[in-house]
DNA sequence: GAAAATCTGTGACGAAAATCACAAAATGAA
DNA sequence: TTCATTTTGTGATTTTCGTCACAGATTTTC
């Protein structure tokens, strides 16, 4: 009936809202399957932006070139919802890039079909006021870890709350989401 | 008809989502009118929290206890809708306060009372989710502020896209908000 | 499997920011 | 107004972290 990566995406949506068959089966006509091998960019800054990616497997960060330098701000693991809101919903260029940072597999969401599915039922509604708010805590207790957080301290916080981002992307990247110097964080990682 | 605070609200809400006259005279059913005297608690940490506030008049600060100091998270101005999230979604103790800062008038929106709203018509939870990526872009801004900007960097970032910040808040509780000790921003303001 | 590219670890050093300390200024309360 | 409290400015000192440099390790590419 549903294929294993429908079930995946039904599974991680029943999080956030329960969506009827008939509303999942209308969801899954606006999901287009796109693979990518790595260092491939799913969104190019510079570029229109066109929807969001749910993640199958692999990984997908979310960096802006400052001073010639990739400064990871987000990144994306199997079960997420990879995307660059502000371009999104202000339908200007991306001043960001979304990179495959391993072979990944995903659904892409076309942004105009999502609007049509809203318009359709309440039910997309409150699924995606609801994924938003959970994107939002996420991104609040970001700023808070960075506002408060000594490096160290913000190291535990990644080994608490987000362990496989430790495994899943490099340490140079983990540094600038951080806000670290790589070697600030490789000597973190070396005692202890 | 209306009350100019209503007006007020009404045009604000009007910048996510246009709700009908009749939409918009129910959702003033929802609203309290509540005013604050300066320094006096909207949401307590370890209570629970029961909705969220538009600021009226006056300036609401977030901030968490952390070894005894009060580390600003965020700050509402006149027009948005003062929050903490985490503990409204998850309907848990708050561990955050939100804090008159000034003497102050605001709407209460009453937490299930805006549930009930979601279920009575697909457009308040429009408004609801065209509120939350409105606030979400700006929480993204942050971080990135936060992750990649110089301290002297991030001052300026206030000075050109919040700008009222600078005359509302004392600099005690805005070096928190940039992550910065107190003396390094009174500093930065100091040369030039 | 060899070469290239990327990523990580580590030392030395310096710059930047945190901390400490205290005085001055501004604000609020009685 | 006066006193108390809060907020801000500024110097001296210490600490932390960023920067630079380079070697070793790991991964990718062909």
């Amino acid at each position: 009936m549903y294929s294993e990566n429908e079930i995946i995406l039904r599974r991680t949506l029943d999080k956030y809202h329960v969506l009827t068959d008939e509303e999942f089966s209308d969801f899954l006509k606006v999901c287009e399957y796109k693979s990518f091998s790595k260092k491939e960019c799913l969104l190019e800054a510079g570029n229109y932006n066109y929807g969001i990616y749910f993640v199958i497997s692999g990984t997908v960060g979310l960096f802006e070139l400052i001073d010639g330098k990739e400064m990871y701000q987000n990144f994306f693991l199997p079960g997420e919802f990879a995307n660059e809101l502000k371009s999104l919903t202000t339908q200007s260029h991306s001043t960001k890039n979304l990179i495959a940072l391993d072979a990944t597999e995903s659904y892409h969401l076309d942004r105009q079909q999502l609007l049509n599915l809203y318009e359709q039922s309440a039910s997309y509604e409150k699924l995606g006021r609801k994924l938003l708010e959970h994107l939002l805590a996420g991104q609040n207790e970001l700023s808070h870890v960075l506002q408060s957080l000594k490096p160290e301290e913000r190291y535990r916080y990644l080994e608490e709350y987000r362990p496989k981002l430790l495994n899943a992307i490099p340490l140079t990247y983990l540094a600038s989401y951080l806000g670290l110097a790589r070697e600030t964080l490789s000597r973190i990682r070396a005692k202890k």
